[in-house]
DNA sequence: CAGTTTGTACAGTTTAAACTGTACAAAATG
DNA sequence: CATTTTGTACAGTTTAAACTGTACAAACTG
């Protein structure tokens, strides 16, 4: 790609790559890992580990540890192609499903490990305040952790219930995709 | 604090903070920060910036920019307490409300920022495509680049949408809210 | 099955960010 | 207004994570 306009065309793409980098960290992921991103999404085809180095000047190693991240978010997809032995690689289209799938993969398994902690600590809180000589400013405090523990789970439930209503798409009930794809 | 029970007490607190510093990253927060925020969870008076330092071993400069960024969250208040010089900090009790402003604040203004630099790009490629001496393989790059970042609109739009309706609280009337406060 | 190719594990290096201590400005006190 | 207290700016240090290069195992090729 060369001749007059391919540098416009860069500079454009360039702008729209570095937003993202600036901004993909709420997703958990680097702005190294964002740029690459942002060139899949550019590139009309599936790409190569080869390729992604070459492009971003970066080792093989890092392209193959940032794949597999977008890979586990559901972000891209490896793609299977014939008559090559090198794996492909395309950016899931459907940014939508992009955002669900974080949620789902991300937020859910964060919620589950909260709520594990807290019924194990809530259980030994509950344990603790039967013990008949335990201390009565200690016995005060455990009632009031409780209390704190079980709005907290009632918090993380209504949390799970959200990320549910992506899972389900029921969240397109309340706000609608603007089109299916024609 | 001391007696009986008070270790066992701590260790059920210790479990729940460990757990939120383990997941409290979806914030964008470090550890440390999250650790000070379930530190201030559990305690029941809005704290000082040096109670913070001592309870955990930390130097007041930390104590100081974690407070801001919790703040800055909108996770903690800062408390006017009369009689006192130093400033008091305390946990916003309404998580929900807290996740919401999460999303207003940090996710909002990630999405227009994206958008600002689509638009731009969008603009320049409009330009680009209707220069008379366009390279021909140029110029169709450039309009399949319109047509993605197009979509890329529809969706931060979509997204723009999602916060709207958690701003407005409408996403209680897709997943209530347990129970108000008695 | 010998020869290639491809992706990744691992150790070492570089880079970024978290954290500290000092020093000071702003605000409160008497 | 002098004195004390409090929060934070800033430079320097420590710690964590991103990144690289080598080396190798697994998978493909002929």
């Amino acid at each position: 790609m060369e001749g007059n306009g391919s540098d416009k065309l860069l500079v454009a793409r360039e702008r729209v790559v570095e937003s993202m980098a600036k901004n993909m960290h709420l997703y958990g992921v680097t702005s190294s890992i964002a740029r690459l991103y942002g060139l899949m999404f550019f590139e009309d085809h599936p790409m190569t580990l080869d390729e992604m180095k070459e492009q971003l000047g970066m080792s093989k190693t890092s392209m193959s540890t940032s794949v597999r991240t977008l890979m586990d978010l559901k972000m891209i997809d490896k793609k299977w192609m014939k008559g090559t032995r090198k794996d492909h690689y395309a950016v899931q289209e459907d940014w939508y499903q992009s955002f669900i799938d974080f949620f789902s993969i991300k937020w859910k398994s964060a919620v589950t490990m909260n709520i594990q902690s807290i019924k194990k600590s809530l259980h030994d809180l509950e344990v603790l305040i039967t013990q008949p000589d335990i201390d009565e400013e200690v016995k005060h405090t455990a009632e009031n952790d409780i209390s704190k523990l079980h709005e907290a789970l009632k918090y993380y439930d209504w949390l799970l219930q959200v990320i549910q209503q992506f899972e389900s798409h029921h969240i397109f009930d309340l706000v609608p995709r603007p089109d299916e794809k024609l």
